[in-house]
Parts: C-alpha cells; structure tokens; sequence
DNA sequence: CCGAAATGGTGTACGGCGTACACCTTGGCC
DNA sequence: GGCCAAGGTGTACGCCGTACACCATTTCGG
C-alpha cells in the first residue's frame, strides 16, 4: 500500500514478459523440438503465461516466426574485414550456414517467409558489401547474389532427398533380401539415379553425400564463375 | 431391382470417385486458390462428397500434395531426343521451369514435401541422364545435379524478395513524400541495397528484376561451369 | 498525492483444421 | 440369395490462430 521500500503488497510477481524473451523462446523452443512445436499455445505455456498474453509482445503467428529468424540471422558471425572479396562473401556464407546448422528449423522458415525484416535485409547488404569491395560492378553484384540465391542464407536448394527427418517412416526395417530386390528394381528404373549410388558408394564407402561437400562445391563454382565474369568485364546489357 | 439392362433401380447417382480424380481437383483448387485452400474439408465439398470420403482414395493429406505434386511433374515437357548434352539439360530445367509458373503453389509444396514421389525421381533420373549423355562422369553428374539444386524443378532458391504475394499489405499507399523519406532511410542503412536498386534501375528503367533472366543466368553460369569441369577431367576425390 | 491512462496478463469463444472410428449403402460375384 | 469389398456418411476429438471484453498493476501529469 505505501509507496516504495518493501514488505507492502506483492507488487509483481514476476517481472512483465517483453518481445525479446518471447522471440528467444521461441528459437528455444524451435531448437528443442522443431518448428511445428511452435505454436502460441505451446510457447506461451512454455513462458507460464496464458496464449493471448503473447499478443501483447508479437502481432500475430507470422511476426513471432520473422523475429525469431530475425533474431537468429543478426547472430551470423561476421568474417574480419581485409579479406579478398571472394574469401569475403565465401566467409559470410559460410558462417551463415555454421548458424543454420545449429537451427535446423530457420531453413523452412526463411522458405515460408514473406517478407524480409531488418536483420535480413542487414545480412543482404552485408554480402552485397562484400561483393562490391572486390571492386565489382553492381550490375554483376545484383546478378551474383541472384545466382547464390538461398545459399546467402547457409543452405543450398537442395534437389535430393533430405534425411528421413525425425518422426517419419517408423516402419519396420525391410530384410537384406527385401532391400536387395528394392535396389534392383529402382536401379530397373532410375538407371542414372543408380549410377550415381554406385559411384557414389565406391567413391565414400561409409555414408550418403557429403552436405558440407556439396555446399562449397557449388558455392566456390559460383564464386569462380562470377570472377570470371568480373575480370572480363561483363554486363548485363 | 433385375439386373442389368436400363430403366430399373437409380442404380449410383454419380460414379465413384477414383485417385486420380481426386488428386486433379486438388491440383485445379490449388491452381485456382492457391495451396492454403487446398483443405481437406474444401477439397471434398468441390467434389460433392463429405470429407471423410477423400481418405479413401488418400491415405492423408501429404499422400494427397504429394499425389498433385506426382502428376505435374509427370507431366513436364520432354525435349527432343540427340541435343547435346548442355543443351538437353538446359532444356529440361526450361520445361520444369515453365510448368512451375502455371503452378505457382508447386514451388512451397515441393519445398515443404519429405518424400520423393515416383515422377519425382524419374525426372531426377531423365536429367541425370541428361547429363550421362554427354559423357560426365557420374561423379561429376552427381555433383552438378546438385549444383543445380532446386533449379532441376524450375525455381531458383530466391533470396531477394518475392512479389508482395496476393492478399497481402492492403495499407494504403504510402505518399510520394512518404515514399521518398523511406528510400533516403533504406539508402542510408543498407547502401549497397540502395546501390543495386539504383543500377538496376538505370538499366532497365520499367521494372524489376527480369526474373527469368536471372534464372537463365545462373542456370548458364552452373552448366557453364560443369563443361569446363568437364573437359579438364574433373574428379571429386 | 490522486486519478487517468497505458501496459500487460486473463477468460471465453469461434471457426477452421486433420483425422479416428463406427456405420451404412451399393455393386459385383459365387 | 447371400456375402463381401468398395466407397460414402456422421459424429467427435483435439489441435490451431486469434477476436473481444475484461481486469490488475504500474506510471505519470496535474
């Protein structure tokens, strides 16, 4: 009832949520148990307080999931600067997809997203920095940060199948004779596909593709196609 | 009441559905409202029936984007047989391509599906093979398959925004002066946006990005990129 | 110091979603 | 004629996002 100093009426319980804890919940939450898990009524149970209590802090589902990106993409490390603009760009990259792998679910929410936010845009000007301090002109800036496309964000477009994914195909395992004859009609069918397993396999005899191979594949044959592009003088027009 | 003949019973008021009934109405409704429209429950009152009555042709509702997904891709335009071997490629991914935009809602399914579909990995196959024709290693087909990422289903991997999207930001339009402060507030926080913007603007002084150019662009940068691999004896290991 | 406003959490309710489950009708076949 | 599978129905459940009215606490200008 008095003012100040202590004793008097429970005053607050608990100190007011604020947009900041909300969205770090929310990546929290992500992280722990995926993307789907993240719904106003779970993450509001989470953080003790009744759904509609988030509202108060996010405008709705879709602000929630742009801040969470938001929050995680202006946590990209940045490369030191000095660097030749290839090593540059390849380093933002590069970091951006070390941040990607630690939140497996930002790659189908930046998928979904439509819009970009300030930290996103931040990223995109970065990079385009990058390019530009190579000397490059904008037109052919603009054409390569096209041409690297998602893989600005740390993941490439990916065209074969990602890993089974947690959660899916709890069948029983098939026997080694069941496997053998499914291997022998898909090689029937997908001869090429087979090929590729087969050279594959013989190449790397432990696993299926090498992700971080991939990715720096593509990404330095890009990066070497838009540098030839530069000392040649392209244009657009 | 007797058998066969005509004139008896109502016999069946309307035949029965079957899959693939089903999975092309899906795919109109997705045509005509986009994806999010594609409800269980919406879906099954375009076909006059109750919901419940899809699953019997469906076993959920991935096995049913997965279906549509199935039957457009089975239908991408096959280019003629003896081009070369960067050309048939090329004309492969333009044939996905154009199916895509008359689907705008392929590119979100593809993205979000987990499974590979049979079209689906016959399409991989027959560019993989494309590729395979023109004497690449398997090692080096295998690899710039996935440099060409998602470009194989006719959409780049898009970081820079998309259109607005239908049904979004129905603000009123920000006046000139309105206008004008924003621009001067993005050029000063994201210059090397401001200076693309401006570049492109010089150059094509109508409208935004040529879409299909940058995807063509790009597409020719990667198989640019694959043949001179190619021809110095490439190999991943 | 008081009262008003702003801030933030609550409770209830609605319409939509996917789908489990039990049921019923119809058609074809022995 | 009787049976069975295929296909359509009806009901119900538990999720989802969120509109709206309400209440408690803090903050702040007069």
């Amino acid at each position: 009832m008095t003012p100040a100093v202590a004793g008097g009426a429970p005053a607050r319980t608990t100190p007011p949520l604020n947009r900041a804890q909300v969205l770090a919940a929310g990546v929290a939450l992500a992280d722990r148990e995926g993307l789907a898990a993240v719904s106003m009524r779970h993450l509001s149970a989470e953080l003790g307080v009744v759904p509609m209590a988030l509202y108060k802090h996010v405008a709705d589902k879709h602000d929630l999931v742009a801040g969470m990106i938001d929050l995680v993409v202006a946590g990209y490390a940045v490369p030191p600067p000095g660097l030749e603009w290839r090593e540059g760009v390849r380093r933002h990259v590069l970091a951006a997809r070390d941040a990607l792998l630690e939140h497996p679910w930002l790659r189908p929410a930046i998928e979904a997203a439509t819009q970009r936010t300030p930290a996103v845009l931040a990223h995109m000007d970065t990079v385009a920095g990058a390019f530009a301090a190579g000397g490059l002109s904008y037109d052919l800036v603009h054409h390569g940060m096209h041409a690297l496309g998602h893989r600005i964000w740390g993941f490439s477009p990916e065209a074969f199948s990602n890993p089974p994914a947690p959660g899916t195909l709890p069948l029983p395992a098939p026997s080694a004779a069941e496997q053998h004859a499914m291997m022998a009609a898909v090689a029937q069918q997908y001869p090429h596909i087979a090929a590729i397993a087969i050279d594959t396999a013989t190449r790397h005899p432990l696993g299926a593709c090498d992700d971080q191979f991939e990715f720096e594949f593509t990404l330095d044959l890009l990066l070497e196609a838009v540098a030839r592009l530069h000392v040649t003088g392209w244009s657009s027009r």
